[in-house]
RNA sequence: GCCCGGGUGGCGAAAUUGGUAAACGCAACAGACUUAAAAUUUGUCGACCGCAAGGUCCUGUGGGUUCGAGUCCCACCCCGGGCACCA
């Protein structure tokens, strides 16, 4: 019948080629848009071909995904698995420059050799897709998306410090640098300042983030990805809010002496004049108001001349004019023809010729509005700010006008009230001095600010630097910096450095105290404003600074201790630690009724100070008048403790205290003998313990103690206290929330409810901040994707025409990277000289190339329509095949790739390209197959295994089986040949199943019996069950990727077969659900039974769930919870019953016997526990 | 330091909702078949006590919840991965 069965020898080297050449002539596995059919999208990485070719590890991830695709083209979907090649990119080169190959040839040979490797191994995929990121055909659409996201203004030339890596020679990306080093060659990157596309994926890190918790139709989450892989993101792009609060820098060289100018019907007493001359006096600066002449009926050259002659205006001099006087200062200074330091215009009177609306003022006649704008340039030195009120439209197109011709900074803001008429008006005081912006996530901490920290290329720092007085030693740290590289001037562990811009201070908005002013590489200049306020009392960097440099630390945050009880009225009050300095003891409160040990403590009356109340209450509790030494115990605690004799819940604020005392001292005072308590004096460890033992909840109390016995030990005055007990108080930073303290009005709220408050109370924004930065997208290397654009000299950056894309690479002579920053392309004069297309002057084309990742972000689009010469993907193939249902591949990814892709996906689709937010539904990754020795598979460590060799030895199916049943699919697993062997076996047991003589004989038509013309033959029933137990597994293993189970089940199932008389129809079901792992074997072993069509369209089997479940239990017996004995029952038996016969079981009645029982627990189809009750 | 995973026999690993821990496979040992070997096949295979029947202890460590914990809670130890001066 079937040749096979004659030579009855499993032989895959001869059957494995043959079947592949048969699967391939048929086109059997040809995607299809069949609208028909419902589609499944199964996609993998697609690889990127080395010169070394696949080891082992690499077709695990493919396998998986052959699996789900054959199992889902028999479940009828119409099924797309393609695959294709990443070929762009430095491993490529490199390799082709090692080997003195042309890249595109040495991609062709390694293209090449993996088709070959993959091809052996019997995958399903549909060829005629087959995609290349180095195809220009292809990276046409690539060099089109880059030109969709130019227009949106998403790619942008930046010039800013960039990571370089010196080995690769070229510019990376974020996400290409692994801590502080080159991801590809561990080369310590360097930052270089250079001019580079960058794409502004930073506009997407709000929806990046936010999707990753989208849901779907269902109100279930959209993407089903690993958990880990969803944080990874969420770490990477980094989201923090917080508040960006201005601080006003002020500089003592160089005071700077303000005029300030009011204008109509104003004076020096009115609007915001007298308050801005107070505060700018407070912090050193000379300021004048002048009183000018005639407020209401002003002449020009009147107060002109008033100024020129009653005011002081020399090189020091800023100006801050507001309304008319505006005009007023412009003119004098035009007449002065001396330069000044600067001038702010607040609201300028505007010019009548310019607005009809300002003609009918009176004194309009009298003031000529013509300036010399390039004099007041020339003498300001260009310090000039316009203020303009959002509350004065009218007047705010002359401000711009007049801003536009003075080349003035235009600030558009808003005043208190309008023409900014307030007492007070910030938005001036802001204009009038610097100022730097920091961001913190904490002003709830604000009033602890002891000093400010700029990074050292912050652009202040070089306004600064003619004010501050150690200049020589700030230049020297700031040169010191830039030359360090990432590494050093990232590690969180070394020491920290830092200068201060002597000279310079800042302004703490909350309460106007100057704080000194630094400049510390821990400061990041890309992140938040590249300023932080320094709070080292409740920062933890801020700390470490601070105890190096010496800087103050303030606490506004008190720890708080239990939990806190609504309706109790907090008390405020004082604790004393009392301690005698002969006799080295420390005083307890001994308690009775209930027994227990405290400290002296209590609440303050009247209007005492904290101090008078602790030294009224040692009078009163201790007796004790005579102290030879006060001390403060740290900052105000808050508790929220339970008093032991009013059993209650309370809540008290405590300023603590100790006292030093003398041993004679406690006996010449005699103190009120008290009903309910003793004074009893302990050593510290005693007193630790009985608090331990008493009152455990009251850590509050063991603070106390322990913040005593730190200082005394510190002092020295304690000498016997081993300090070891106490380290739960730590001279660390207090990093919690709690209640905010010494913070004027927002003091005794809890730190969690005045962020925003605080925030708005000094003027600052509530803004959000990402880690994320934009992408760099250039690359001084040959082989990627040239970036389609000119630069011409007189239209700047120009794009590619999109018609004349795609801009082919040209053939070079050497591709080395020239190390200069520029691309090896710019040798190519006849390619990089072209004609500007706007202007058809000379212009040059860019010569940096894209990243790898480029061409990867797209790629799975491409598949759906590959051949399409109009579009980068046609609309009805994305509707059919679009999203990717599962997407296989490593987790390395997770922060490049996977980051990339959605980010041009999401914009894909906001010009309409695509048609999902998201574009891989469910993600899984693949474990690592590691060496034999345990470590990763490298040419370096000799522990290659090589996927050819494994199928010579023991064919492509075994490979198959075997690396699908090692183990849980994701996990990192080491290669064992040894252990291959059990796999290879398995296929031989089903082979020798059906080729054990003569099996057509054995085979019964079971269709028949159960229709019940002929009866069952003993033991089909009972395969029937294994049968769709077995279904019901592999079939539910697969849908969730558990394929180690799956396999698991079907060798359970071949197990018990072999045994027993198996139908056809029996092992017909077998081969179907081995089809997938082992196509080759169960396809020759399907022919064999006769069968014209291939098994890979066969149907998949479906399961009879009365049959895919045992019709009877096994029942454990506990007593006591431990297994005594077992029974079978059948399914849904009667509690009773079990219990019954649980009872009366032998192995049971032994354990029973003279003993009473009590519960019994009866868990239906599982097990009896019989509780004894002695 | 912070954020994710994970820790089960000699090894890879199983164990839907808490309900017989170690399924399936590898290795090892013993037997059958064989002149012999390989292949195949049968059996044993967590530790301890015991001739045995049987018993006791076992899922990184310690505690807790429960009739019952690999599974839930708390603390700690170890391994892997990621981020790392992100204000």
């Amino acid at each position: 019948m079937i040749s096979l069965m004659k030579k009855n020898v499993y032989d895959p080297a001869k059957i494995e080629p043959k079947w592949q050449k048969k699967w391939a002539a048929k086109k059997l596995y040809k995607s299809k848009e069949d609208p028909k059919k419902d589609k499944f999208y199964v996609l993998d990485m697609f690889p990127y071909p080395s010169g070394e070719g696949l080891h082992v590890g690499h077709p695990k991830g493919y396998i998986a995904t052959d699996v789900v695709s054959r199992f889902q083209r028999m479940n009828g979907r119409s099924v797309l698995h393609p695959m294709g090649f990443d070929a762009f990119g430095l491993p490529a080169e490199n390799y082709a420059l090692k080997t003195k190959t042309n890249p595109e040839i040495a991609v062709k040979k390694n293209v090449e050799r993996y088709k070959k490797q993959l091809e052996i191994l019997g995958f399903d995929y549909d060829w005629s897709r087959e995609v290349n990121t180095t195809d220009p055909k292809y990276y046409k659409w690539t060099q089109w998306i880059f030109l969709q996201l130019l227009k949106k203004g998403l790619a942008y030339e930046s010039y800013e410090p960039v990571n370089w890596c010196p080995t690769d020679k070229t510019v990376l990306a974020n996400e290409d640098v692994e801590n502080g080093r080159c991801e590809r060659c561990g080369t310590p990157v360097e930052k270089k300042l250079m001019k580079q596309w960058v794409l502004k994926i930073t506009d997407y890190a709000d929806r990046l983030l936010k999707d990753l918790d989208a849901k779907d139709g269902n109100a279930k989450p959209l993407l089903d990805w690993p958990a880990s892989i969803k944080e990874l993101q969420r770490n990477w792009i980094g989201r923090s809010e917080g508040a960006e609060i201005d601080f006003r820098l002020t500089f003592a060289k160089n005071k700077t002496r303000f005029m300030i100018l009011h204008g109509f019907e104003g004076g020096a007493k009115t609007d915001f004049h007298p308050w801005l001359k107070d505060v700018l006096e407070k912090h050193g600066q000379q300021v004048e108001v002048p009183e000018l002449p005639n407020s209401y009926h002003p002449k020009e050259a009147e107060q002109v001349e008033y100024v020129l002659t009653n005011c002081k205006l020399d090189e020091n001099t800023v100006i801050v004019a507001h309304s008319l006087g505006a005009v007023v200062a412009m003119k004098a200074l035009m007449k002065l023809n001396k330069p000044i330091s600067g001038l702010v215009i607040v609201a300028s009177a505007v010019d009548p010729k310019f607005d009809k609306f300002y003609e009918s003022r009176s004194f309009n006649k009298d003031f000529n509005w013509d300036y010399d704008y390039a004099a007041i340039k020339r003498l300001t030195g260009g310090k000039i700010a316009v203020l303009s009120d959002s509350r004065e439209p009218k007047r705010a197109p002359y401000l711009k006008y007049l801003a536009d011709k003075l080349s003035a900074r235009l600030v558009e803001t808003t005043s208190k009230e309008e023409h900014f008429c307030a007492i007070e008006e910030p938005e001036v005081l802001k204009a009038v001095t610097p100022s730097v912006k920091v961001f913190t996530t904490r002003p709830d901490t604000l009033f602890g600010v002891t000093y400010m920290v700029l990074a050292p290329e912050h652009p202040w720092v070089q306004v600064a630097m003619p004010h501050v007085e150690n200049k020589a030693e700030v230049e020297a740290y700031i040169f010191k910096s830039s030359r360090e590289t990432e590494i050093e001037r990232t590690d969180a562990t070394k020491e920290k450095t830092g200068v201060e811009l002597k000279g310079v201070k800042a302004v703490n908005p909350a309460n106007n105290e100057e704080v000194p002013v630094w400049i510390a590489d821990y400061v990041l200049a890309d992140y938040g404003t590249g300023a932080v306020m320094a709070v080292p009392a409740h920062d933890e960097r801020d700390w470490a600074f601070a105890k190096k440099f010496g800087l103050l630390t303030r606490d506004v945050i008190a720890p708080t201790f239990g939990e806190p009880n609504p309706a109790d009225e907090p008390v405020d009050g004082s604790a004393i630690m009392i301690f005698d300095r002969q006799k080295s003891l420390y005083a307890c409160l001994h308690w009775h009724n209930p027994e227990r040990y405290t400290i002296v403590t209590g609440a303050k009356k009247g209007s005492e100070s904290y101090e008078e109340t602790a030294r009224r209450e040692l009078k009163e509790e201790a007796g004790i008048s005579d102290v030879k030494s006060w001390h403060r115990l740290g900052g105000k605690l808050f508790a929220h403790y339970y008093n032991q004799s009013k059993k209650e819940f309370k809540s008290a604020s405590s300023m603590q205290f100790l006292a030093v005392i003398d041993s004679h001292d406690i006996g010449e005072h005699s103190r009120e003998p008290h009903e309910t308590f003793d004074l009893e004096w302990k050593t510290a460890a005693e007193m630790l313990d009985l608090f331990e033992k008493t009152i455990p909840k009251s850590r509050h109390i063991f603070e106390i103690l322990g913040r005593a016995v730190l200082l005394l030990c510190g002092l020295g005055i304690d000498k016997t206290t081993d300090i070891s007990k106490f380290d739960f108080v730590k001279d660390v930073p207090f990093l919690e929330p709690g209640i905010l303290i010494d913070s004027g009005r927002f003091s005794g709220k809890a730190s969690g409810t005045v962020m925003k408050e605080i925030t708005e109370s000094v003027g600052g924004k509530w803004v959000t901040k990402f880690k994320l930065r934009d992408w760099v997208f250039s690359r001084q290397r040959y082989w990627g994707e040239p970036i389609p654009v000119i630069q011409c000299e007189n239209c700047g950056v120009v794009p590619v025409p999109e018609k004349d894309l795609p801009v082919e690479l040209p053939k070079v002579k050497s591709y080395e990277p020239t190390g200069t920053g520029e691309s090896p392309l710019v040798a190519v004069s006849n390619w990089v000289n072209v004609k500007c297309p706007k202007c058809r002057g000379p212009a040059k084309r860019e010569t940096n190339t894209m990243p790898s990742w480029a061409g990867s972000s797209w790629y799975y689009l491409r598949y759906e329509d590959p051949k399409n010469t109009k579009a980068m993907v046609g609309p009805k193939n994305e509707k059919y095949w679009s999203p990717i249902d599962l997407y296989v591949g490593g987790a390395e990814h997770a922060t490049r790739h996977l980051i990339y892709a959605r980010f041009w996906h999401k914009f894909l689709y906001d010009i309409g390209v695509v048609s999902t937010i998201e574009p891989f539904i469910k993600l899984q990754h693949v474990g690592l197959i590691m060496g034999e020795d345990g470590r990763k598979m490298s040419k370096r460590f000799g522990n290659v295994v090589n996927p050819d060799e494994i199928v010579k030895t023991f064919g492509a199916d075994t490979l198959r089986i075997y690396e699908m049943f090692m183990g849980p699919f994701d996990q990192q697993i080491a290669w064992s040949t040894e252990s291959i062997v059990g796999a290879r076996r398995f296929i031989e047991k089903v082979w020798r199943i059906a080729v054990s003589a003569p099996f057509w004989l054995r085979t019964f038509p079971l269709r028949a019996s159960q229709s019940g013309k002929v009866p069952l033959p003993s033991g089909l029933e009972q395969n029937s069950r294994i049968i769709h137990k077995t279904i019901k597994k592999v079939t539910d293993d697969i849908m969730s990727l558990r394929f180690n189970t799956a396999i698991s089940s079907l060798m359970i199932a071949v197990n018990e077969l072999e045994k027993a008389t198996i139908s056809r129809e029996d092992f017909e079901v077998i081969l179907k659900l081995l089809a997938p792992f082992a196509p080759h074997v169960s396809e020759e072993l399907w022919a064999s039974l006769g069968h014209k069509e291939s098994i890979h369209v066969s149907g998949w089997p479906v399961y009879d769930p009365k049959l895919s479940a045992d019709d009877e239990a096994t029942i454990i017996v506990q007593i006591n919870g431990k297994v005594r004995g077992s029974f079978k029952s059948k399914i849904g038996s009667d509690k009773g019953e079990l219990e019954r016969i649980a009872k009366g079981l032998p192995e049971t009645k032994k354990w029973l016997e003279g003993k009473k029982i009590g519960r019994v627990i009866v868990v239906p189809d599982r097990l009896v526990n019989i509780v004894l009750t002695d």
